[in-house]
DNA sequence: AAGGATTGTGCAAACGTTTGCGGTTGGTAA
DNA sequence: TTACCAACCGCAAACGTTTGCACAATCCTT
């Protein structure tokens, strides 16, 4: 069955393709009776409007790139359900590509947005990806960007971000007012950004509180097999942490068996708290409190960003410095996590 | 800067604007020489075709459209990896699309669709999709279509699904073999199809072993909570099982602190096998066996598929019934799961 | 009643490609 | 020499929309 156009409208009224256009969106120039009439009958007809064409014209899409590293870990799949939500709302679409971490990759997939006439690009960077050339075309096309979870500092860009160096702390101070003095981390590998800040963050937190910043209580694990190694020698050591935190879900879930295996009373003997990207924490027994990393919220405001941008075009002024944005951090208070001691901190 | 098209490269090189065109794509009229001229321009030049200029010749673009009810589950961040994977090798892109199991905004996606002219339509249906009324804009369009996960039976377009009947099976047949002589099962919701399934598959299986099919050992839960009480509730019986199926991630999140705390020893005293869309079971602990639905093997030869229906059209053909695969399950034997007591069975 | 402003519509070009057909070369065979 | 054929390339229309401009008809001025 032959798609139904303008023209077809047109023919049937007897009127200009062009008088079908204007009437379809409301140009004032065209009468009412007729606004109406050619409405009428596109409904009816189910007068859909070739967006090839219209693109064509406009040299620009109804879509939004997407370029994410993965999909699996769990902070991505909110963020993805986040970002369509409001995309939807504002009438564009989503097109997924995903750069393996690889920033060949990304770099095609840029390109691949590029060649779409996207209106806008949001994009979380491969771990390869130092600096923003493979962004000029981008840039040349007057495209918006807006980048979130992995960031370049310097890309002048708007930019959706959690505040990893606060939450650290914040998680600090759950454990201080929870009553505990002996504070231990277990860290991610040094070389991340990520790893750095939250590091950072825990030992301005010990310090704030007066709490002993010993190399002893630091440890730092690849993967969980190495954290659940971490949690046995912290609890071997002849004075045991009585609170720990754990910098993410691959941490605690190999830390949270160790310290089982170590017999210790959780949470009586020794509280634990970690951040997370989602909703593992949830699963795990015995339950841990938890810093949410919300997904969803930061696709959410990223997208609302990027639409924003799309709409007031402030990216194009010269020397656009990009709208950072913080997010806060949910703190998750399961069931069996408080310490039984009560608070003695502050 | 302005973007260069053919016409530009025709200027330059003094010839004709459709010269180019079949020079860039190699067509016999055009002389080597030319040909090689015109290609080092383009390469110099950068030149790019315009997508939307060629999508409004062809009436198609390089996109595919992905409709699914959700990204949040473990299983759809596995499967859009897969399709994205394929995909991008045959050279098409993705635009996704949340039902949010919703027929009516799966209906609108369908239509972003078709208006986007995607050369291909992969989709899981909502739960509310009992017919496929909303999907006949698609097929007047010619666009080939697979559906995944959650299909309809009755739909004559391939499909990629995994046999929750036969899975079922193997989950007894497992812990029959590790010598378990009480299997206890825990499903879902008596309403979804893969429920029903699962548990014929499970009573097949304990009917030809010859195991006591008893409604003491059948429980449904609809959430890990409901599961927790079955577990606990299934210990407490005068004979409580020596081996549990758990049907799904969200029941053997529940079940799994019911017995621990029954005190039941695991796996000594019982087995326990599940069946997880993810990584969860690894997270786990003690630790279960599982039969792993693996999203990524499912979008992958979902992707193929439909790579392989818009190359040879066969869909087009009147009265194509669809091609139905079915995915085989892998069994994931984890180090702590296997009943000491060796194999009776077989 | 004549002039000007206003309102409503049509014309045609343009966006960048693709493609059927026709036309121009040069060469070969009759 | 003429006729024919192959090899190369140009012309122009088409895909469906949008939009600046021209134009006709109607209205309100004075």
């Amino acid at each position: 069955m032959k798609r139904i156009t303008i023209k077809d409208l047109a023919q049937q009224l007897g009127v200009n393709p062009s008088t079908i256009s204007r009437a379809l969106k409301d140009h004032p120039d065209i009468s009412p009776a007729l606004r109406e009439q050619v409405k009428k009958l596109a409904d009816t007809l189910h007068y859909r409007p070739n967006y090839m064409a219209v693109n064509l014209r406009r040299r620009s899409s109804r879509l939004v790139g997407l370029v994410i590293p993965e999909t699996i870990m769990f902070f991505y799949p909110y963020l993805i359900k986040g970002i369509e939500h409001v995309l939807h709302r504002h009438g564009y679409s989503l097109i997924m590509l995903l750069s393996n971490d690889a920033l060949e990759r990304e770099a095609e997939n840029i390109q691949i947005c590029f060649d779409n006439d996207v209106a806008g690009l949001m994009i979380a960077f491969s771990r390869e990806t130092k600096n923003i050339h493979h962004l000029e075309l981008m840039e040349e096309a007057g495209t918006p960007i807006v980048m979130f979870d992995k960031v370049l500092e310097e890309a002048p860009y708007d930019s959706v971000v959690l505040d990893d160096f606060s939450d650290a702390m914040m998680a600090v101070r759950y454990l201080a007012d929870t009553g505990c003095r002996r504070i231990a981390g277990i860290f991610g590998n040094l070389n991340m950004r990520i790893t750095q800040l939250r590091l950072n963050g825990f030992t301005a937190a010990l310090k704030q509180y007066g709490l002993p910043v010993s190399p002893d209580y630091i440890f730092f694990a690849d993967d969980p097999a190495q954290a659940l190694e971490c949690a046995q020698l912290a609890m071997q050591a002849p004075q045991p942490p009585d609170g720990i935190f754990a910098m993410t879900d691959e941490i605690i879930v190999g830390a949270l068996p160790g310290l089982l295996d170590s017999g210790i009373k959780i949470p009586d003997a020794c509280s634990i708290i970690c951040m997370s990207d989602g909703i593992l924490p949830y699963f795990l027994r015995p339950q841990v409190t938890f810093l949410r990393h919300d997904g969803y919220e930061v696709g959410r405001m990223a997208a609302e960003q990027l639409c924003a941008l799309i709409r007031n075009g402030e990216h194009l002024k010269p020397g656009y410095p990009g709208k950072q944005t913080v997010l806060q951090t949910q703190l998750v208070e399961l069931a069996t996590t408080r310490k039984r001691t009560e608070a003695a901190g502050r």
